[in-house]
DNA sequence: ACCTAAAGCGCC
DNA sequence: AAACGGCGCTTCAGGT
């Protein structure tokens, strides 16, 4: 097959994934669905209320669920919803219901707190069974149940995963009753959501637990015929695969070793003391500063207080009119006490972010730490990671050497090499790149030979780590001036304007698949165009009250696909993945990282690697997808 | 006393 | 004015 840019930016532009078409006709089961959502709405239309009425049959002995149950053997589509007493979290929560809705009969609700866990088998067959699980964010449900022994099995149908697969980059509310009323138009009343489930239940409580249960599947109908619409069909399906991997990553947790902590923080809290009296010169410009008699408690400024700091660097005549990192970095050869200051803002973060603020996210059940994972974080389709975020721990290996794996376990750490640079190679088409990936060469320092006009073998480590500045500021449409500022901050180079905006000349003259992918974008920029795609289909909105910047659509597609590419590897894996002893704990955008036992790194690395590759194959094919897996004794390495 | 925006810094 | 992108957390500063 002959690739040129043209020919890819061809295909990039008008990327159609065959599960994707439209025109797909609906199921028996899907029009009962259609029907029964036309009663409901007829319903609230009649009575204008926001509280509806919904046919619920309540479960509260073992002999009934059997014959409760008996109509759902056979369904293929499922409507699943669990309330919980004392909180949400998995580990300290407790099912008290678990409601099931099928078209055309009575929600089951079952009492958990009714029926001993050794009579709940015909649910755990059930939950086991092949039919979809509808949900709204299923997550919560899946975490819950498996803490349960209830753990549900693929396939499912998250329709708050789908609704944000169809609103990525948007600003609106992904709650099952903003899901409702927009889609819908139906207004649930929510607030019994987090009302006391632990004791006699109320009819109003049951309800609120069988409607929340029937109506993700008129939800479902509706957005399964907007995503096939709007081509994001395969794009819910991978989602819809990964969540379980994201469920048990998050049950899994990370555990972090609390007293090495402990004396990493007072190291730290050392520096930072002594980088206080190396900063003591910085003072309160005060015109009448010679009458504090108490220095100590009148002309020491907050060191975190950029306006302080700013006006006491002006006092001592430092050229300065913001005290941004970027700003700073150029005077630190001229000003010493500069570096000491960017060093004590580093180190403060380090400080109460992560040696304070991380250790109190061990959770007091699993001694571990269970960040919120949201598998569609970010509007590229990236993940994002909270309370805490383990995404951005601090790489130096002192840090990163306190989170270590249970005992008789090694880490595999495996990384997708330079993804993001393969991808820009992939969706340009960039003939040079791809010849220089198909040969194994290294991307930063042919892009140093090529802008600095020397042979390959003549580029040392130093010019190697220029490229990489070069490489991943570029292709994202970096400025000359930007680019100039991040050759001196990162690589302590010093490079005029002129010289900055040549180098940035000629890396597009070099890459010149690359010039036209970037052409093509600005060309559909300057159209107005609000969305972008990934080559897996994925797609990123902008509202009608935000101008997209030309950056963002620049970058979205190699983000997006990134993502759709670790994502991918999740899904293959989850299920091989649980047959072993392994343990996926944690995920940080192309770096996955699972606990193993020491008996089973071989095959586990294999298994690993394999998912992997296949997942980055798929994509970037004829670009060759490389993949690192290390086995470490701690995520230090 | 509490809320919000911005600055700053950590990561990919 | 469009000028690397994507996040989350803590602190500060100014407001109600």
């Amino acid at each position: 097959m002959k690739l040129t840019a043209k020919s890819i930016i061809r295909r990039y532009s008008c990327t159609r994934s065959r599960k994707d078409s439209p025109g797909s006709f609906y199921s028996w089961a899907e029009t009962q669905v259609m029907m029964q959502y036309n009663q409901l709405a007829r319903f609230v239309e009649i009575n204008n209320s926001s509280f509806l009425n919904y046919p619920y049959q309540l479960i509260d002995n073992p002999a009934d669920l059997e014959t409760a149950l008996e109509p759902f053997i056979a369904a293929k589509i499922i409507g699943i919803d669990c309330e919980t007493s004392e909180g949400i979290d998995p580990y300290q929560a407790k099912i008290r219901l678990v409601q099931l809705a099928i078209p055309h009969h009575p929600v089951i609700i079952i009492d958990l707190a009714a029926i001993d866990s050794s009579d709940l088998s015909p649910l755990r067959q059930l939950l086991k069974g092949n039919a979809l699980k509808v949900g709204h964010n299923l997550k919560f449900e899946w975490m819950m149940l498996a803490q349960a022994g209830l753990k549900p099995s693929r396939p499912f149908f998250d329709t708050y995963l789908a609704y944000r697969v169809l609103t990525a980059g948007l600003k609106c509310s992904l709650s099952l009753e903003a899901a409702a009323a927009q889609l819908l138009n139906v207004k649930l009343d929510k607030k019994l959501q987090t009302s006391d489930w632990s004791g006699e239940l109320t009819t109003a409580q049951l309800q609120y637990a069988a409607i929340d249960a029937a109506i993700v599947l008129p939800l479902r109908t509706n957005l399964k015929r907007q995503l096939k619409k709007a081509l994001l069909w395969s794009t819910a399906l991978l989602e819809f695969a990964c969540l379980p991997a994201v469920a048990q990553m998050e049950l899994n947790g990370m555990w972090l070793d609390k007293q090495q902590w402990q004396l990493l923080k007072e190291q730290l809290e050392a520096q930072q003391k002594a980088l206080e009296r190396e900063l003591s010169s910085l003072q309160i410009p005060s015109p009448n500063k010679q009458i504090c008699l108490l220095p100590e408690f009148t002309n020491s400024i907050n060191l975190r207080s950029p306006k302080q700091v700013l006006a006491a660097l002006q006092a001592q005549g430092i050229p300065v009119s913001s005290t941004n990192t970027q700003a700073l970095i150029p005077l630190v050869n001229e000003y010493p006490i500069i570096q000491a200051l960017l060093d004590y803002r580093s180190l403060s973060t380090r400080i109460s972010t992560f040696a304070e603020g991380l250790v109190q996210h061990v959770h007091p059940v699993t001694e571990r730490i269970h960040p919120n994972w949201f598998q569609i974080g970010a509007k590229s389709g990236r993940f994002s990671c909270r309370e805490p975020n383990l995404q951005n721990v601090p790489r130096n290996p002192a840090t990163r050497q306190c989170f270590k794996p249970a005992s008789g376990h090694v880490l595999l750490k495996a990384d997708y090499s330079q993804i993001e640079l393969r991808i820009m190679a992939k969706v340009s088409g960039d003939m040079r790149m791809i010849a220089a990936y198909s040969k194994g060469e290294d991307l930063h320092k042919l892009t140093a030979s090529l802008v600095l006009g020397k042979s390959l073998s003549e580029i040392n480590s130093s010019e190697r780590q220029l490229g990489k500045i070069i490489n991943f500021g570029l292709i994202y449409g970096m400025g000359a001036k930007k680019f100039k500022n991040m050759a001196q901050a990162e690589h302590g180079r010093v490079l005029s304007l002129e010289e900055a905006s040549q180098f940035r000349k000629r890396f597009f003259e070099s890459y010149a698949g690359i010039a036209e992918f970037h052409k093509h974008i600005r060309r559909s920029w300057l159209q107005g165009i609000r969305e972008s795609r990934t080559l897996g289909g994925r797609r990123r909105l902008w509202s009608k009250d935000s101008q997209p910047l030309l950056n963002e659509m620049l970058n979205n597609p190699i983000q997006g696909l990134s993502a759709d590419i670790t994502k991918l590897a999740l899904a293959k894996l989850f299920a091989p993945l649980n047959r072993t002893g392994a343990r996926l704990i944690c995920v940080i955008h192309d770096e996955i990282l699972l606990e193993c036992p020491i008996a089973e790194v071989e095959p586990v690395k294999a298994l690993l690697k394999c998912s992997m590759v296949e997942a980055g194959d798929k994509f970037l094919t004829p670009i060759p997808c490389e993949v690192e897996i290390q086995m470490i004794e701690s995520w230090g390495g």
